[in-house]
DNA sequence: CTTGACTCCGTACCTAAGACCAGGGTTTAT
DNA sequence: ATAAACCCTGGTCTTAGGTACGGAGTCAAG
């Protein structure tokens, strides 16, 4: 039984067994031997790729990205140089979604503090706030 | 001409007419009254309303969430109360986010630091870490 | 030899938020 | 009256990352 089988490797990676064939079909990891059954049959290594994938996921990479990733690891052409420019530009990926969220989450603090919690709907800053003021032409105002 | 049409609607909300049906569908917009032609016939209340929806997605919220947001806001019962309660929530969500991407930046930039970007790939501390030496059971390690 | 667990393939489905298209009817302006 | 612009329904398509299904074949244990 020198091999393992796509249910075998599903376990060991803590992924599904959909999840391996998305992967091969997304060719992330590369299309194994089969039996004369048809079944693949894997060797421990994959179980390695995937888990590099899963990692790779949790550091924000896309699927895409990795496997991009993944070429530059496999080619022996390129060397650790262009892995590190990929990995610098998702930092800068990262820091740019940070910035974005911190607004945001400006905004929403200011709209939190201005709002009592008390008296009806048709005062709550927030709701005045969304339904904006700024450019909605004339006409009934304030009828969200 | 009393009443707009959709494009009309469309075109004042500055989205598209596909949105504004698909917003109807999502029960975001009430059906609106039609024209014995089957024309939806809008009045000018819609406008602020998908323009509040608007806002609220830029501030992060989801269509979803902004539909709640608004059955707070169209059912009377309810206070400005809950609607605070509902953006202190969004703004917990938003915090826990960017804690996430800090971790990730952390861990990226630590990565970004330990890689020379010189050698050939087989030592890239970056694919190594990824290839990940923590949980992978005996047998050829180090092949991604 | 049978049963249950596994595997095969292809396809469809899911969430989110729409965009787009076909093939028809309607309105408006000239 | 006719062309341009608009609207209708409904259906499909998109991105990302899978999950689920169905019918058929296979494998291991009792």
């Amino acid at each position: 039984m020198v091999g393992l089988t796509i249910g075998q490797v599903a376990r060991r990676s803590a992924v599904n067994v959909e999840t391996v064939r998305y992967y091969e079909r997304r060719e992330l990891i590369a299309e194994p031997p089969r039996k004369e059954s048809g079944y693949r049959q894997y060797d421990l290594q994959v179980v390695q790729r995937i888990q590099f994938i899963k990692r790779a996921q949790e550091l924000g990479f896309t699927l895409k990205e990795i496997g991009q990733l993944l070429a530059l690891a496999d080619g022996d052409g390129s060397g650790c140089g262009d892995v590190r420019d990929f990995a610098t530009k998702k930092v800068a990926d990262v820091e740019s979604k940070i910035r974005h969220l911190q607004n945001l989450k400006k905004v929403l603090t200011r709209l939190v503090q201005q709002c009592s919690g008390e008296g009806p709907l048709t005062k709550c800053p927030i709701i005045e706030s969304l339904a904006g003021d700024t450019e909605a032409e004339a006409g009934q105002r304030r009828s969200v």
